[in-house]
DNA sequence: ACATTAAGTGATT
DNA sequence: AATCACTTAATGT
């Protein structure tokens, strides 16, 4: 594991971060569909991902779930770096989307180690950074695009962060992440699959023009 | 063979 | 795009 990770951020940090890092950020390795991060918890660690991808959503009153995007390897959760600041709960829910590795880092120390390092300090605003794109993408996505190319979208993350294009998935699953229901999914996904986009099989989609 | 779950379809709003 | 009602297909026991 420390291989991944050296092989991930060694080429950002300094060996001083990288060993402090190591000893007091917290290896874990989670299976798929582990709750990282619930709404309206408090967090206290922010998550480095050294290798797998992790689905943060939102959630209505009413239970209902809509993706925002995906966070892959060398990505943190920049909603962590939002609670740091402003000491608030936590506005969105993490969800492993497949086997995951992370290194767990206290929250305290995103502040001491962005006095610290300088390194550390453009990683930190680096990500906000990426972050704030993918939401302006997320808002641009289901604000200005059909459904069509928005499911379309979604099945590509998908298989991207999962390095395969073959997706395990039922039409129903993806109607929960995009908010919407099981009958439109099927019959987008149909007329995907009569333009050549994809190919449809039980619990399976394989994504052909990547 | 039967029950269960996933997916396809027409009609209506 | 959502919902209903129904059919068909795949899969587990």
């Amino acid at each position: 594991m420390q291989s991944d990770f050296n092989f991930n951020y060694g080429h950002l940090f300094e060996k001083e971060l990288l060993n402090e890092i190591l000893s007091i950020g917290e290896y874990k390795k989670v299976p798929e569909g582990t709750e990282l991060i619930d709404i309206g918890s408090s967090i206290k660690f922010m998550p480095l991902v050294i290798s797998g991808a992790i689905k943060i959503l939102r959630e209505d009153e009413n239970g209902d779930e809509l993706v925002l995007y995906f966070i892959e390897q060398g990505d943190t959760c920049a909603m962590t770096i939002t609670c740091c600041l402003g000491q608030s709960k936590s506005k969105i829910r993490a969800v492993a989307e497949r086997d995951t590795e992370i290194i767990m880092i206290p929250v305290k120390m995103i502040g001491e180690w962005m006095n610290k390092y300088q390194t550390w300090q453009n990683f930190i605003l680096q990500s906000y950074h990426e972050r704030m794109q993918e939401l302006l993408e997320a808002i641009d996505t289901i604000a200005f695009l059909n459904m069509d190319e928005r499911l379309l979208k979604y099945l590509k993350d998908k298989a991207m962060v999962n390095r395969d294009e073959v997706i395990q998935v039922t039409h129903k699953e993806i109607a929960n992440d995009l908010h919407t229901s099981r009958v439109v999914i099927s019959r987008l996904l149909k007329s995907l699959e009569i333009k050549g986009e994809i190919q449809l099989n039980r619990n399976q989609i394989t994504v052909l023009n990547l």
